[in-house]
RNA sequence: CGGGACGUAGCGCAGCUUGGUAGCGCACCUGAUUUGGGAUCAGGUGGUCGCAGGUUCAAAUCCUGUCGUCCCGACCA
């Protein structure tokens, strides 16, 4: 490729609507442009990029027993009727309407379709399992997307459905997956981690994020400082721990608090620390007021609260809601409640003599004990959500704090759409049995922007080479020297003969150009030729990663260029 | 969906308060000089000021509406 013909306007200084790293740079390099919100043009760069990215995940898909296979973006609205998403999914699935006003949607993803083939074409335990996966736009139309490429409303995405016919077979399914995920990122050049994640109405174990770890990202996670777990902070367990263990139950006093509305008022004027206190939080659940319970030091996780409670919305109750039960906010507690649910994280059992709210403005009390019968629970179940500092579940370490990019996502989807949609086939007993499926994605845009993300210095992205647009850019340093020019251009035909991948800087620019658009656009590898060198007989290459300067024999350069590409495998 | 901000040339911005010929930098085109880290000089192209109404002799500027974009939050197969 020659720069002088290259479709890569590069940009001097960062629009103003790009805000974090990587979507600045895609835009500096020519990468990227924005054709509305959320939907963007790949420009060649960065489509060759994703390109590389697709055929490492094809290669990983193929191994572990992949078929590639291309489903329709667009999809009538009876099948997501079957599912029930049709009404579920909500305003982010786009929907349309054809000529004849039936309806359709553009697919945010693909459980529906696939489901449906395996209902018509798969009959027998004998042609399982299967693995099928695609490559293809997906459409979601997001309330806020953001950040260009890590959150689109279309976007580039891997999807694969496995079905197996056992529970046992979906974990070898899943295994496959997280080992070619691994294998995935890990050739994307990301620093990554598998986090346990999330399982939603679906339920059980069984769902890892692919986290790629950056401060931009906009998942939290903790992992542990000495072993491999790590795990969302939504969902990250900890055994409960309660507090006055031990202590003899003291007799309930009522305390004048005015004005102590929040847990850290309480706790100072009473003389006590957070932990002896419960925290009373009222949530909206489905429309239903529900009283949550958690020791004050903690945080509740709303998923983990959504997940008990098995409701699709869940909000913090309004102060009105609140006084309409007669609850006064900043004084709630779970004494002599009666008229609604009341829901505890684990700890609150075990917590003795503990404070709490008296459902009075201006008082709590203190020595309140569940243990003694003081207050009814209705549901136990764990509700904190895991903070760093805190111990490891799996061993003696400590938990770190992080965010990361979710990258990919592997899932046991189990027999929820086999079930709706009706795949089911029969086993060697003439039994008719639904498949056991999983589901496995990963975003490929958002993939490319996270290895930007966290590849890049203050000149512009660097390229780990497996995924470099172009791996070579030989910059003639003098457009007005015929021998410089000639050495460029000869060098440039023999590296295209060899099939490099290199592009040749032939624009009648500064140097200073030519190198900053170089070090921008992130070419792993950048052969400077110059007058001076080239009249003793040496060429020089800088390798952007490291900035690394070498000297090598004009004669020479092919062959080295070949044998670093070669050790770095991408020949 | 709640909160905040912004729409003026391809990009970054000023002008708006106080209405009166639409500007600056970069990019782009021409010429000359220049050539190892975003050159210099001279000349030039490009904008119905997001759109629609309204007020006014006169609107980028004031008013109303609308569309678009970004950020924070909520939400997220």
């Amino acid at each position: 490729m020659r720069a002088s013909n290259m479709y890569a306007p590069t940009l001097r200084e960062v629009p103003a609507e790009a805000e974090i790293i990587s979507h600045q740079l895609m835009m500096r390099s020519g990468m990227l442009r924005k054709v509305a919100s959320g939907v963007y043009t790949y420009m060649p760069l960065a489509w060759r990029t994703m390109k590389k990215i697709m055929e490492i995940i094809r290669q990983e898909m193929d191994a572990a027993g992949g078929q590639e296979l291309l489903l329709p973006a667009m999809q009538p609205a009876e099948l997501w009727q079957q599912s029930g998403r049709w009404d579920v999914y909500g305003a982010e699935l786009w929907r349309v309407k054809d000529r004849n006003m039936r309806d359709f949607c553009l697919g945010p993803t693909h459980e529906e379709i696939i489901t449906y083939h395996f209902h018509n074409d798969i009959r027998s335990y004998k042609q399982l399992p299967q693995r099928l996966y695609q490559i293809q736009t997906k459409f979601r139309d997001e309330r806020r997307p953001r950040f260009g490429l890590m959150r689109g409303r279309e976007f580039m995405m891997k999807d694969m459905y496995s079905f197996d016919r056992d529970e046992a077979g979906l974990e070898v399914s899943y295994q496959l997956m997280h080992r070619a995920y691994t294998n995935i990122f890990t050739r994307c050049g990301l620093n990554f981690r598998p986090v346990e994640a999330d399982t939603g109405a679906i339920g059980g174990s069984g769902s890892h994020e692919f986290m790629a770890l950056a401060d931009t990202g906009e998942s939290a996670i903790v992992y542990c400082d000495k072993c491999n777990y790590a795990a969302s902070v939504e969902i990250a367990s900890l055994p409960p721990v309660g507090t006055g263990a031990g202590e003899e139950f003291k007799e309930i006093v009522k305390v004048y608090t005015p004005d102590c509305t929040t847990i850290e008022d309480v706790a100072n004027l009473l003389g006590v620390t957070s932990e002896r206190v419960v925290k009373t939080l009222c949530f909206s659940a489905d429309g239903e007021v529900v009283m949550v319970l958690i020791r004050g030091d903690r945080r509740i996780s709303e998923v983990k609260l959504q997940n008990a409670l098995g409701c699709n919305e869940l909000e913090m109750a309004s102060d009105e809601a609140l006084r309409a039960k007669g609850l006064f906010p900043g004084y709630l507690g779970p004494i002599g409640v009666t008229n609604m649910k009341i829901v505890a994280d684990s700890e609150v059992p075990l917590m003795v003599n503990h404070e709490c709210g008296a459902n009075e403005v201006s008082n709590h009390l203190i020595n309140v004990n569940y243990q003694r019968g003081d207050y009814r629970i209705d549901q136990v179940a764990d509700l904190r959500e895991v903070a760093p500092g805190e111990p490891c579940p799996h061993c003696d370490g400590t938990l770190l704090g992080a965010r990361g990019i979710e990258v990919g996502q592997i899932f046991k989807l189990r027999d929820k759409y086999s079930k709706a949609l009706d795949a089911y086939f029969t086993d060697e007993n003439g039994e008719d049995k639904p498949a056991i499926m999983g589901c496995y994605g990963i975003g490929v845009g958002r993939t490319m922007a996270a290895v930007i993300e966290q590849s890049n210095d203050e000149y512009g992205i660097i390229w780990p080479m497996a995924v470099a647009p172009y791996h070579v850019v030989i910059v003639p340093v003098n457009d007005k020297d015929e021998a410089l020019t000639e050495a460029a251009e000869s060098l440039y035909q023999e590296l295209l003969a060899a099939r490099v991948e290199v592009v040749l800087d032939d624009r009648k620019e500064r140097p200073g150009v030519k190198f900053n658009d170089a070090d921008l656009i992130g070419y792993p590898l950048r052969v400077t030729i110059g007058s001076k060198g080239l009249a003793k007989g040496i060429v020089e290459v800088k390798i952007r990663a490291t900035g690394e300067v070498l000297e090598i024999a004009k004669d020479e350069i092919k062959d080295w260029l070949l044998q670093t590409l070669r050790e770095a495998g991408v020949r």
